[in-house]
RNA sequence: GGACAAUUAGCUCAGUUGGUUAGAGCACAGCAUUCACAUUGCUGGGGUCACUGGUUCGAAUCCAGUAUUGUCCACCA
């Protein structure tokens, strides 16, 4: 190899794509390929990683990059150590997450809400978004050199996912865990959706809190910051023991403060009430109160008033004055009458918590709904014994089991348990996974994770002329005006994707054209016309205008008026009803549309939901040209129907990812051979600020669905802060972009300084200068390789030690393959990181590479800069690789698959003469101890020794018992110390003496690793150095030129250098 | 209000089960430069390990308390 051909710095922008290419290609990220390419085996133990997936929000952060690179450090640990390893990418929809992000986006670029657009156009742009966030994460995680497996990667709202999802939903549903229950929830006005517990973010604000009465004469004052919630107010609470109010306790008052009602208000006795804070009594509103809803849990007797509408407005409870005004303008108006009613006692300015929305960041209003939730406190039948999710996450941490890193972390986990309120696990936005609910159309009979069969549309013909003059047509014959063409035009969009097989029509031109329209643009043919599905005959009514016909007909609008000579609503709902009951019999496999008429579909939708035939009426009308779909399953259990429809809602998004590391691994099919071997995964490595969020519900789903943990151990990593200590967010503009990072110092560069000097749960500060001190470290190595590379012979001759040097260095090389080693199974990522780093700059570097400039053993060189390469591969994959692909010091295609240095414990055995130290060391503590305690130097004593020094000792025992006069040599092992034991140090070994009499030595714990032998390498870099002869030369050339006759501190120590090496000859 | 953490050199941080003289990088001072590497090397200064007690032969490390900072949780109406 020639030396000129090589760049002298390492630039890592050449390299990196390339590289990561080349690894992509060979398709060793795949355990399978590695089983085949014979790098693991089958008998191999199986390590396997599910990457938390990144939302599809956007693009990756910092924090992103630290998982990844703590991650794929420890992956690629695994993958060179022969273990079967796995790492599984993928990305979260992120429900809420996502869809707030379009919906802002919506909103700034067309002041348009997702309503303005519709559920089919809005997932539309939603989907667009996910795809090319996914394009971008994809990119980035690329980037940084993980080593997942892409053959493999999920989705959490993809087809296999959303598998897991029902069939999840389901076995909850049926064991009674998931229920539909009327409960106070977190909802966004914004957002117009609920969101849970966990998603609410509490801020700090300024508040006015009032203190009041009802009315003149009532008894007791209460005090709120939000006095229009009290015109729902249904109780008031008060300390059973508090002397003032036990006299009311049970009695109710009435208060007429404006509501629709007069306030009924109980008084009741509650534990939870502070006697102590403001007047001792509380206000209890029911509906918009966690802590009084859940107040009336206990006292049921007490009434739930809703004052508060998801709208933020007041409800029509609220009464007429306050009616439709917006919670503000509510408490406005309450106030004043209160004011004007001389009820106020106390206006006071407060700090005060409020929960607000993590997503649409608008202040939470409680409300209570009809939701799902899943109960975490409901015993269940749990493998034979009776259980509650709530007991199955308990006690599924803890020795033994699932492990934190660090443990702490448990603590927040349990006390996060314990306050675990039922998780309400509906949301009304519309990006997500759909609840896999059915209700019958009919009886409102819910089925659960049904299969659709089809989906059926019915539309209205587009608009005509008449309908725009508001005439009645029925069965004339009236076409399409141009509006009524375009909105069959954008019908079909609408219905482009659904995959329809049939459309049946009215054959009256006006449905018949819409029903052309739509199947030439999604590609239907075949339209059948059905006599059946014409308008309603209107008879004498035909033709004239809607105001007349209500005039001259007036029973035309009954459900059996006929008094125009035309067809009634029965008649014609009975022909129609017919006829699509006809077609579902032949076509219900189909997804069909059927195209007819406003009067004789909106008879159909009140036959298929079974309401009254008086109250045709109150059935919608239905719109020109506007597709309205029901889902087709098997008959109704309870009613015999066909017609359903899902629930709107779609699931918290926390919902699929608590089932991430088994649906990606092919449950449900438990046989799955993905499942079978890598499931419970090795490692969990996640921020602990999703902690509650995502792992303890991977636990909860885990524990529940299979009877096993998710994972053996969980890495929670911090948060990457800026060099200030301030999160990174976009508005302080600190944010740091780990591509831009990488594309300027390097992936490997930006890995260390994420890795090394973090902790796990500790946050992490990232600056510029820590990326600049690794990316001179990638330097540094890469030019290591060039000296190891070029300047030394390519040989065959095994390592064999010629010099102390040389001996030094083994020694410390099996040491550190050891620590690192042991580091990395330990997740112990920043300290084996540091001592890798120390060792490879500070010892093989800067001292042994000037060793051998000397003392040329190019194989020993070869061979510990080898190992040294593969010990870094796992936290600099690119440049290692790049060394690895440049000067082929392992004869391995890649050095990703290169196998793990091992280590021999008998190399680290220290030399003759340390031991000889030592023992020395301890006779004089021995003296010490005996001049100290003035035990008789002739008398014999029993030394204990421990751990490594005891090996020592027995090394040189008949030594030791000559010169320190012992008659026993004990082993002892850690904990033996016993109470009435002095204990006195010496160097390395501390020696302890029993008071009675006989004095034991020991040594607890001795630290070898750093020992003596720092004494061999300072002699051996001294001796290298004075041997060289440009360094002489130099030294010579300096004395010379001295001016002022005064030798430089440079040369005064060449000359002390010189002097103690002369010394250490005699 | 509760819980958890942090406090080590001018700055950013390691210090994993109590043990030689408490470490690293940056910054600072001095020196070197045909050398694999200036994205370099050598040398040096700089610390009462927040404070006060306790346990121990021995404490940055364990215990108790205090102070400051931060994070999370909580129904103070």
């Amino acid at each position: 190899m020639n030396e000129n051909n090589i760049p002298k710095t390492y630039d890592a922008k050449e390299w990196e794509n390339e590289l990561y290419s080349k690894w992509e290609e060979s398709g060793l990220f795949n355990p399978d390929i590695c089983i085949k390419k014979n790098i693991t085996d089958e008998t191999k133990p199986t390590f396997s990683i599910v990457l938390p997936p990144p939302n599809v929000t956007g693009t990756l952060h910092a924090g992103h990059a630290a998982m990844l690179a703590i991650e794929d450090t420890i992956v690629r640990y695994h993958r060179m150590k022969g273990d079967r390893t796995l790492w599984i990418p993928g990305t979260d929809h992120a429900a809420v997450a996502t869809q707030s992000k379009v919906e802002n986006i919506l909103w700034k670029e067309e002041q348009k809400t997702r309503f303005d657009l519709g559920r089919e156009e809005f997932l539309k742009r939603i989907e667009t978004f996910a795809q090319q966030s996914h394009d971008t994460i994809v990119h980035q995680t690329k980037k940084m050199g993980a080593s997942l497996d892409w053959s493999r990667e999920a989705y959490t709202l993809d087809e296999k996912r959303s598998l897991s999802v029902r069939t999840a939903f389901k076995k909850m549903y049926d064991d009674g865990l998931i229920y539909r229950g009327y409960r106070v929830v977190n909802w966004t006005i914004k957002g117009q959706s609920t969101c849970s517990d966990d998603e609410v973010v509490t801020i700090e604000r300024q508040a006015k809190l009032y203190t009041f009465r009802y009315s003149k004469n009532f008894p007791i004052a209460i005090a709120t910051t939000r006095p229009e919630t009290k015109l729902g107010d249904t109780a008031i609470a008060v300390h059973p023991d508090d002397e003032r109010y036990k006299k009311y306790i049970g009695q109710t008052f009435t208060a007429d403060v404006g509501s629709a009602k007069p306030l009924a208000i109980k008084i009741i006795a509650d534990e939870s009430v502070d006697p102590a804070f403001g007047t001792g009594a509380v206000g209890v509103t029911p509906a918009h109160s966690h802590a009084d809803f859940e107040m009336r849990e206990r006292h049921p007797e007490i009434d739930l008033i809703q004052v508060i509408d998801t709208d933020g407005t007041m409800t029509a409870e609220a009464g007429q004055d306050y009616a439709h005004l917006t919670t503000l303008e509510a408490r406005e108006k309450f106030v004043l009458w209160l004011r004007e009613n001389d009820l106020i006692e106390k206006e006071e300015d407060i700090t005060q918590n409020v929960g607000t929305s993590d997503r649409y960041e608008d202040v939470l209003e409680i409300i209570p709904m009809r939701q799902w939730f899943v109960a975490v406190n409901k015993e269940f039948d749990h493998s034979g014994k009776k259980t509650t999710l709530k007991q199955l996450m308990r006690e599924a941490v803890g020795p033994g089991k699932i492990t934190l890193l660090p443990e702490r972390f448990s603590k927040t986990y349990f006390h996060w348990i314990d306050n675990l309120r039922d998780w309400c696990i509906s949301r009304q936005i519309w990006f997500g996974h759909r609840i896999p609910v059915w209700y019958c159309l009919s009886c409102k009979k819910e089925r659960i994770n049904a299969t659709v069969k089809s989906r059926w549309f019915f539309v209205r013909h587009g608009e005509t002329d008449w309908n725009k003059k508001e005439i009645n047509a029925g069965t004339t014959d009236i076409p399409l005006n141009e509006t009524g063409r375009e909105q069959a035009r954008l019908t079909a969009e609408k219905l482009a994707a659904e995959n329809i097989g049939v459309i049946f029509s009215s054959h009256l031109s006006r449905a018949h054209e819409t029903a052309k329209i739509i199947g030439k643009k999604i590609g239907v043919d075949e339209i059948i016309i059905d006599d059946r599905l014409q308008e309603r005959n209107m008879g004498k009514a035909e033709g004239l205008s809607y105001s007349e016909t209500k005039k001259r007909f007036p029973d035309l609008q009954k459900y059996n008026g006929k008094s125009a000579n035309n067809e009634s609503y029965e008649e014609a709902e009975n022909r129609i009803w017919k006829a699509v009951s006809e077609h579902l019999e032949k076509h219900s496999h189909k997804n069909v549309l059927i195209t007819s008429h406003g009067a004789v579909l909106r008879a159909l939708w009140r036959k298929i939901q079974g309401v009254t035939p008086e109250s045709i009426m109150n059935i919608k009308r239905f719109p020109n040209a506007t597709p309205l779909s029901i889902d087709i399953l098997k008959p109704c259990e309870y009613c015999g129907h066909h017609f359903f429809e899902q629930d709107p809602d779609t699931l918290d998004t926390w919902f699929s990812s608590g089932l991430w590391t088994f649906s990606t691994l092919g449950w449900p099919d438990e046989n799955a051979v993905d499942f079978k071997n890598y499931h419970p995964t090795s490692l969990l490595e996640t921020g602990y600020d999703i902690l509650f969020f995502w792992v303890a519900r991977m636990i909860l789903m885990t524990e529940y669905l299979l009877d096993t943990h998710p994972f053996d151990t969980i890495y929670l990593h911090g948060l990457v802060r800026d060099e200030q200590g301030r999160k990174m967010s976009k508005s302080l503009g600190n944010v740091i972009d780990p591509l831009t990072v990488s594309e300027k110092y390097g992936a490997d560069a930006l890995r260390m300084a994420l890795i090394s000097g973090s902790t796990p749960g500790n946050d992490l500060r990232l600056s510029d200068e820590k990326i600049v001190m690794m990316r001179n470290f990638t330097n540094k190595l890469w030019n290591l390789a060039r000296y190891v590379g070029t300047m030394t012979e390519k040989t065959n001759t095994p390592p064999e030690p010629k010099t102390d040097a040389d001996q030094y260095l083994i020694k410390k090389l099996h040491a550190i393959v050891r620590d690192i080693t042991r580091h990395l199974e330990r997740y112990e990522l920043s300290l084996a990181a540091e001592e890798l780093r120390e060792f490879t700059w500070g010892d093989f570097a800067d001292w042994y590479v000037e060793v051998h400039k000397v003392e040329k053993n190019d194989a020993l060189l070869r061979y510990a800069f080898d190992k040294i390469l593969k010990l870094w591969h796992p936290f600099m994959p690119f440049v290692t690789e790049a060394i690895h692909q440049t000067f082929h010091f392992d004869t391995n295609e890649f050095l990703m698959i290169a196998k793990w240095p091992e280590f021999d414990t008998t190399k680290l055995e220290i030399a003759t003469e340390n031991r000889f130290e030592l023992v020395k060391g301890l006779i004089s503590t021995i003296r010490n101890v005996r001049a100290a305690y003035h035990i008789d130097p002739a008398q014999k004593m029993t030394v204990s020794a421990f751990g490594e020094s005891e090996q020592t000792l027995r090394g040189n025992e008949e030594i030791f018992k000559r010169l320190a006069r012992i008659d026993k040599l004990q082993t002892l092992k850690s904990a033996v110390a016993p109470k009435n034991t002095l204990r006195v140090q010496y160097g390395l070994l501390s020696a302890f003496l029993h008071l009675d009499g006989v004095v034991d030595i020991a040594k607890e714990r001795a630290r070898f690793t750093k020992e003596k032998d720092e004494k061999e390498k300072y002699i051996a870099t001294l001796e290298a150095k004075l041997s060289n002869k440009n360094f002489i030369e130099r030294a010579k050339k300096e004395i010379i030129e001295t001016k002022h006759g005064k030798l430089k501190e440079s040369q005064k120590q060449l000359l002390d250098i010189k002097n103690h090496l002369a010394s250490l000859q005699n």
